[in-house]
DNA sequence: ATAGATAGTTAGCGTTGCTAAGCGATATTC
DNA sequence: GAATATCGCTTAGCAACGCTAACTATCTAT
């Protein structure tokens, strides 16, 4: 896979930083379209993401969640609401703040996580398959750094 | 869980291939959640990937655009027409098959990936400035095998 | 006590992807 | 050569997700 695109030889081969975040960029996005066809357990993409966290940060108010998912307060408030209605997560009240949610995974959420802690990934086990070991540990150091990249606040 | 990257060698996995999965997958979420809110150039993420594969692969039918893609031809049509909408590709009818679209990039379209081959990117590159050689080596083949993975049909 | 800041929620928008169903064009079958 | 089946794309409508703006309730500071 020649991944220079039409005419792009900037200079060097395709290993400019460029081409390498324009594929990446590429390739980024067509995965997650099939991860998000692929959710199981009932769970959506998102909502396992979050119980991923709550699971291995403990208890934390919405806010953190929010944060440490990168995405926008309101944004969360769903998707724990969501994931409080399948009963996967526990709200407690703060007893200091009273404004403040605090959420922690429930004995049912722990369960899921538990019996298939990578229900989400599943789908991509299964296609690790297909791939060597070092591919894999390939793919080991870039989700290293994809969540670096993707914790940039801007 | 989150520093299992490091002792990710074949022989040391931490969690294998099933961690390494699910580490993947919630980076790529996380990751095109800041993508597609940084699309550049007035055309949204899977536009511009439309683009980009038609600026690879030639003229070529709606159809293979879609499988090329990986998404549903419904999905398809509508982002062509909106491509085609602002001018960046032409649709042409099969003289010989009057069902299908062919579409090709149109000079605007080219311009457009010319002038900025990595408008998508942009957000990207400029995240890169934070990392190493080594590391955009390693996400540079990371990308050669995500787009394998999404590749997949299943 | 009042004004301001903070945590979360509610309301509503736009994007994206899908499935189901429809339409015209081509292939096939008799 | 007409009836039927298939094919390529489109239309219609649904659901997930993420956002911003605005609101409520609570806490903090003056």
């Amino acid at each position: 896979m020649f991944m220079a695109q039409g005419a792009a030889e900037p200079g060097a081969e395709a290993g400019g930083e460029a081409s390498v975040a324009s594929r990446l960029g590429m390739s980024v996005m067509r995965l997650e379209r099939k991860l998000r066809q692929h959710s199981a357990g009932g769970v959506t993409a998102s909502q396992y993401a979050a119980l991923v966290t709550i699971s291995k940060k403990g208890e934390l108010t919405l806010g953190e969640l929010a944060a440490a998912e990168g995405v926008a307060p309101p944004s969360m408030t769903r998707i724990a609401a969501n994931l409080e209605q399948a009963g996967l997560l526990e709200r407690r009240p703060d007893p200091l703040d009273r404004r403040v949610a605090r959420v922690a995974i429930s004995d049912k959420g722990a369960e899921l996580l538990a019996e298939a802690r990578n229900l989400r990934a599943v789908y991509l086990g299964e296609r690790f398959a297909e791939l060597g070991a070092e591919e894999v540990e390939v793919l080991g150091q870039a989700a290293e750094l994809l969540n670096r990249l993707a914790s940039d606040p801007r």
